[in-house]
DNA sequence: ACATTGACTCGCG
DNA sequence: GCGCGAGCCAATG
């Protein structure tokens, strides 16, 4: 008798391949970063460096990159309003995405020249006082 | 197990 | 502005 038929048998299908799954998959910075882009206001825009330090991860810009990708059209997040730190749409430019993302950010008011955001003016305010500080 | 590859960023020349 | 190298690090071949 197969050891797997006994297992199916009681009742226990497939251990061994989930576990790590579950270690390697979705780890609590994932969700921090996600938690973040999802309280970027409309309009607005920021890079992936500020999402990461937001999310206590400092330099860890890539990850939320990697996260963004993992997430999907399914997460809902406003994946369009994070760009690179200069202000570039981080897609090829004249590829799929990154007409997409030109288009949402000018469907939002977000004025996009030549592929790139001027973060001076949309980028993500940290607060009021900041704002008003300026200049 | 090792090298490459990115939805990145920053400092230096 | 531009290239280069370094830091970043999980996924991919």
């Amino acid at each position: 008798m197969l050891v797997s038929a006994c297992l199916r048998e009681a009742g226990v299908w497939y251990l061994a391949p989930m576990a790590k799954s579950v270690a390697t998959d979705d780890r609590p910075e994932h969700a921090a970063i996600r938690r973040v882009i999802a309280t970027i206001p409309r309009g607005c825009a920021t890079s992936y460096g500020e999402i990461a330090a937001r999310a206590g991860l400092p330099r860890r810009a890539r990850l939320v990159g990697r996260v963004l990708g993992d997430a999907g059209p399914a997460a809902k997040l406003p994946w369009h309003r994070v760009l690179r730190s200069d202000g570039r749409i981080a897609f090829p430019p004249g590829s799929k995405a990154f007409r997409e993302q030109r288009a949402r950010l000018l469907d939002e008011g977000v004025v996009v020249c030549n592929g790139k955001v001027d973060l001076q003016r949309h980028g993500w305010q940290r607060d009021l006082d900041e704002q008003l500080w300026r200049l």
